[in-house]
DNA sequence: CTTAGTTGTGTGTCTAGTCAGTCTTTAATT
DNA sequence: AATTAAAGACTGACTAGACACACAACTAAG
């Protein structure tokens, strides 16, 4: 051992990352994302192997943050329709709030170099929020179908909803609302 | 007048800009475009401005089509909810049938040189949508909240439904229907 | 004194858009 | 119909800039 790499600049650069990409778009450059970061552009290397593996590990921080926000306190002794009401406004209240991280998720969830092994970890971190999915689901009218394809359903609502809430602030605990009732209705 | 450009080239360019950014996303280079259309480099630029250009009218082509597409043939007689349901599937089939159109076009959507004015324009060839839409939910559970947020969530739903019905083209009809009815439950 | 992190300049590659020269079409004139 | 002139589409080599990543020199940790 000699040297070791420093926790706070791997959190410097991936929370650089999310501003620098959130202004700029994907094809911002690793560069600015450094300098941005107060590293120098070589240092980003040593952290990251590629730019790309920068992106796959975002994306993954992102996902879990989020993930893990949304169950975080989670009443695990209320009802089903509770515990999933506090999850969901706990979710659209982390991506309303953090408009850059949700900006930057919405560009990486689409990026050609998130890999199939990063979509599949992301989707595990959401395991949780899935069991509370189907126990929701389970006397409903979409029992029938995959889980996968109910979580894809809510997933959408859920951003959906968060974008109208982001353009339409003043209302936002309204529509989130709005938007969990009708998640209720599709799956309950 | 002199030498009219020609409505087949515009055609072929964003034909060939569909299968090119299908494959390759939103970094392909212009000059893979061209040679993909069988025209010069420079030609592109005949048609096209910028390469921005290109992309603001291809996001609007492809919405255009996706909307008539949907409502071709629109049995307007009949119940609101079998009109619905007729557009809704023949969106969903356009969007399943048509894999590199839909590919380039969810990557158009979060693209950061898509105007505002041609996501406005965008929207406003789902007009006939959208007044289906209103119909369908003028006495159900949402007929107070904005149109416009309600729009979003069947958008979601509409896109959810299709990235699964590729996935498991087996099932597609299936699917088809069980957002279908997910969609009735929540706004009617 | 060895190992490995750090730096920032360097480099090879790639790209959007340009341009000088050429070719095609249309319209006017004979 | 034949000729000519003007407009402007067509081409592909070219340019200017950007970018991801490499690297040689340096520095700090153990």
């Amino acid at each position: 051992m000699a040297r070791p790499r420093s926790d706070d600049k791997r959190s410097a650069i991936i929370a650089a990352a999310i501003r620098v990409i959130a202004s700029e778009g994907l094809g911002a450059a690793t560069a600015t994302i450094a300098k941005e970061a107060g590293v120098s552009n070589g240092s980003l290397f040593t952290y990251f192997e590629t730019k790309a593996d920068l992106m796959n590990q975002l994306y993954l921080d992102l996902k879990a943050e989020m993930a893990a926000t949304a169950l975080e306190g989670l009443p695990t002794k209320s009802s089903i329709r509770k515990q999933m009401q506090y999850a969901w406004s706990h979710w659209l209240r982390w991506a309303t709030s953090s408009p850059e991280k949700r900006r930057t998720l919405a560009q990486l969830a689409v990026s050609d170099d998130i890999t199939p092994a990063s979509h599949q970890a992301a989707s595990n971190a959401f395991a949780g929020i899935r069991e509370l999915l189907e126990r929701s689901r389970e006397n409903g009218p979409m029992r029938a179908a995959p889980l996968a394809f109910v979580a894809s359903l809510m997933n959408a609502l859920a951003e959906a909803a968060t974008d109208f809430m982001i353009r339409d602030p003043a209302n936002a605990e309204e529509h989130s609302k709005a938007a969990f009732n009708a998640l209720w209705r599709m799956i309950a």
